[in-house]
DNA sequence: TTTATTTGTGCAATCGTTGTCGGGAACGTT
DNA sequence: AACGTTCCCGACAACGATTGCACAAATAAA
């Protein structure tokens, strides 16, 4: 409605703007009276300057882009939390979107952001996206680019990510170690950072321990598809059927449990189930269950820490492009055997 | 980096910006050969319109701000989708704002969010907030602001809510009807709007089936303090002591469930237990929770619209000022009884 | 007294875009 | 031949704020 400007200011007390403009700002060519007047005008009319004017004018809005898949889920919602709080503290406005999974609506939205005049963009790939070419673009125009979580290795930009390899490999090593041989891991689309490495995790613990790699207990899984339950049928009419389930995202690990509830297979006595997940009610399931649990507000910090300092050309010893954090595996009910 | 602008195009195609300005909006007095010329070259150089230059032009932003306690909690989560989903489709962004539970920072919030110059406001209050002067302050100014899910009746605005009443009054029904006669109700702090009406609706529950009310079995818990082991303890004390719990939300309801099996309470032998919560993983927990489920994402798109019609003065007919969306009660394991 | 220097302020350009004028050219009408 | 219309297009101001430059007045130095 109403929106005090400097010229209003400028007016009532017979100045000129810029008098006002470097009054406000303290500049100490301005006479320590006159800027006493501004000054106390200026409060009691609770002046605000205006941003947008300010953004025109210095080319930049203080304000950063964040893209996700999805804000309903945990991980990304503690991550925009971790972001939130850096970018706040820095004086910049945090700008949510969503791509839905969707490769489509991750390229609009891309588009949408850098035109939007966002200072700089965090990004987490959508399930379906192979090709990074709408952010290969901006790389090369230097625009301020940090990727966390799903992260592409095409892009040379910094990329904050859980310890992925880590969490997989302490899981599988754990259900190895409590005489576990038959694992199946379902998994996320095969193309996505974040399963690759989970999977080499995977591997390399079975290696560990001597037990053959069966390509056949590998499954991967959609995001579009609910198709969890007949993926558990055809696990378990497997000869011989597997006597773990390792599952790499929430959707699966929540999936995988009803499922093997409707069939009556007892956990952890028949087979073992450990997510990959942020679910803050792993531990009131039935049974409980074991989790690998991802640093999702530290790495929302880091990203956000990061992206800050490329958009403010602080690139002191430009760090390692690559920051990993470690996972943590908790162990519940559902993978404890006597 | 670069940035075509209409005066890039007018210097290269020896034109006025004006005449650029009007080809590239297809004005009418513009040859169309020139026009053709225009929009090519436009095309060409990928010229996106600075919106901020048109924000400051227009004195409007596109932009809307939502004000929620957490961003990480299914009903908000689910509500920001339908909110999200809406403005997208209307030209408008989405800048999300947290009070995170506390009366302060959701002041601060709105002032920032105004100075920010978004075009309207959505906001559900904190959990401490008792006063909405700082809102009361933009419903004068006739600054376009809708309330959803947790309101203030102070205000004279746009509120879009769930049917509270009517879905505790189900919930209470339901307990009533299986057999319950001493329900407790473990609920949020008492000022807010949602705690009231779903009292109400618990109340007259209890009154249609002639069961006194008893003070004493309804407890509030504040949102900072962890409390609800210890008040399930001083429930369970009672004589008699209660054979079913209704909580108000999320986390009262996780935590009493915890609580309960902590403590070898049979559900729903000996309680039954519903929450008022719109957790997406109810019936995997131990036992499956029956819940009040509330329409988020639908009360998220029907209060982005009112915010939208309310900044564009469409104001065809004033609608109710309050709307109401039905609850659904979805009864699993923790309240049957045989 | 004249010339420098300091002090305090205003003018005008700028950021990118749109809108209000107004004007020149080409045509048609008396 | 004089005037009225269209048709296209450009100059300019405006949105709110900052800033380099100019400039007047006051003071200091010569």
């Amino acid at each position: 409605m109403e929106a005090v400007t400097i010229k209003d200011i400028a007016r009532a007390l017979n100045l000129s703007t810029s008098t006002v403009s470097r009054a406000l700002r303290g500049s100490y060519e301005i006479n320590p009276e006159t800027k006493r007047l501004v000054m106390e005008y200026a409060e009691r009319m609770n002046y605000r300057p205006n941003p947008i004017a300010l953004s025109l004018k210095e080319n930049r809005s203080r304000a950063i882009g964040v893209i996700v898949p999805q804000i309903a889920n945990h991980f990304f919602s503690q991550a925009i939390n971790g972001i939130e709080a850096i970018a706040y503290n820095r004086g910049y406005h945090v700008i949510i979107f969503q791509s839905h999974e969707s490769y489509e609506r991750e390229v609009v939205t891309v588009q949408q952001s850098v035109s939007r005049k966002v200072d700089g963009l965090l990004i987490s790939l959508s399930s379906q996206t192979t090709n990074v070419a709408h952010l290969k673009d901006l790389e090369e125009k230097g625009f301020p680019l940090v990727q966390f979580d799903r992260v592409s290795s095409e892009l040379d930009i910094p990329k904050i990510i859980a310890d992925n390899y880590q969490g997989a490999f302490e899981a599988t090593e754990h259900l190895l170690q409590t005489g576990r041989r038959r694992i199946a891991h379902l998994t996320i689309p095969p193309w996505m950072s974040i399963t690759q490495e989970r999977l080499a995790g995977y591997k390399d613990a079975l290696a560990k321990y001597n037990v053959p790699f069966d390509e056949d207990l590998v499954r991967y899984c959609g995001f579009g598809d609910d198709a969890v339950g007949p993926m558990v049928d055809e696990l378990l009419a497997l000869t011989p059927a597997p006597d773990a389930f390792f599952t790499a995202s929430d959707r699966l690990a929540l999936g995988c449990l009803a499922a093997l509830r409707k069939r009556n297979v007892a956990i952890p006595e028949t087979v073992s189930l450990i997510g990959f997940t942020n679910l803050n009610v792993a531990d009131l399931l039935s049974p409980s269950m074991s989790t690998v649990v991802q640093p999702a507000m530290e790495i929302g910090q880091l990203a956000a820490e990061r992206l800050i300092e490329l958009i403010e050309r602080k690139q002191k010893a430009a760090p390692p492009n690559t920051v990993k954090i470690p996972a943590r595996l908790v162990v519940r009910e559902s993978s404890i055997r006597e």
